[in-house]
DNA sequence: GACTTAATTTAGTCTTGCCTAAAAAATATA
DNA sequence: TATATTTTTTAGGCAAGACTAAATTAAGTC
């Protein structure tokens, strides 16, 4: 395999993102706004990545991964969630701080060292976020999960992974004590603004807003 | 303090090498040498890394860090030795492997992940290869050390360091079951071409070539 | 001290990855 | 279907960091 540039793996990166759950074609401007980048510049970057068959890509009617681009930027994403996994575990850090380290950490070059990084972990399966981490062939575990807000009253349930995972959300979520792992009952939904309430395993009651509830992923 | 590209961090940091336990200036050749980049382009770095007053600068006359440089510099060295002591006590990579994997991850940002990196590991003063760790001020252990070579018939010593890190080096050291912590008593040197004849803590007996002698570090 | 050689800098280019402004193509709308 | 809007691409530039070739300065030699 050739060698990226930390450029090229981040282009990759965010089509695969965008690609989730999504078999259609990426438009230039969701690139764009998903890296920040002008649209003129991706433009060129496609052109680039499709040469190097890492994309294919047709001129004015967006991009799609190839075989090779999907298992570089799947490889991205099991160093990127591996490196978390590490600062949470070994390093003491906490879910909100992981993210940027890991940004620059995915970019270090060397297979052997990630698989060795893997089992020093103790071969986790999910990053600090309840992500899924690919194994070397790009193969992901699947989970049966769904939204909090998809639940009904009544519904037992325990809090596998967040959907948004910026640093004022984890906060919050550490501030009211939540965190993957936390089993509740939906004891009310509130009819007009569904909001949601919830009675902890350890007996308390909290109420949540529609838009947490649509951003934490749960398994019944 | 400003942010420094990875190529500004690595001019420093072969500024440093080639300064130690070295006052002069160092010239252009020295460091192009050093980081295999033509003459030239070393020139044109040099003027830009003075602008950001890292180097003095006096044109034809070589450079020098400067305190802000220097303290760069150090810091880089700092990140390099303790990523080495984590691939080889965490990751049980083998001395001759970690220096390429240290080259990328010196660069990631985040003087807090170090620290907690550097609480992690225990606190090391020295890397794999024997080289002293700086702490977050710069500060190096001094040792008191001297080359096997210096060595006379007789002398009782441990080796605590090499001085080659080159990986044909490190794997002969690991072929003839050499490691730092080795004791040994000199019981030959031989006047022809000052080899050294070595009699090992665990009985074996070695000799070494004047070569070798001279890329090993050791204390009595 | 003049001349030769070695070290260093300058000049001119190249590639990567970004930008803005303008052109072109696709899509939406009337 | 013609027009307006949105999306995307092209054109032209810029900065960083590299190169080679040429010019300049310093250092060594007779
Ligand atoms: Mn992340
Ligand atoms: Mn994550
Ligand atoms: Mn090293
Ligand atoms: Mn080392």
């Amino acid at each position: 395999m050739t060698h990226l540039s930390i450029t090229e793996e981040n282009y990759l990166k965010s089509i695969l993102k965008l690609s989730d759950h999504n078999q259609t074609k990426i438009g230039t401007n969701e690139i764009a706004n998903e890296i920040n980048i002008s649209a003129a510049s991706v433009s060129d970057m496609l052109r680039k990545l499709a040469d190097k068959k890492l994309i294919t890509y047709q001129k004015y009617y967006g991009v799609k991964l190839t075989k090779t681009g999907e298992h570089y930027a799947k490889n991205l994403v099991r160093k990127h969630r591996l490196w978390e996994v590490f600062l949470t575990q070994k390093l003491q850090f906490s879910w909100d701080e992981v993210h940027d380290l890991a940004e620059q950490l995915e970019h270090v070059k060397g297979d052997d060292m990630i698989n060795r990084l893997e089992k020093f972990l103790g071969n986790p399966k999910f990053d600090p976020h309840g992500d899924p981490i690919p194994d070397t062939m790009g193969n992901i575990a699947i989970r049966k999960q769904q939204l909090l807000i998809e639940l009904k009253k009544g519904d037992k349930a325990v809090i596998i992974g967040v959907k948004d995972t910026a640093t004022t959300f984890l906060q919050f979520l550490d501030s009211i004590k939540i965190s993957l792992g936390t089993k509740f009952t939906v004891i009310g939904v509130v009819i007009y603004d569904h909001s949601m309430q919830l009675k902890l395993q350890d007996g308390r009651e909290l109420m949540l807003s529609q838009q947490v509830c649509s951003n934490i992923f749960v398994s019944s």
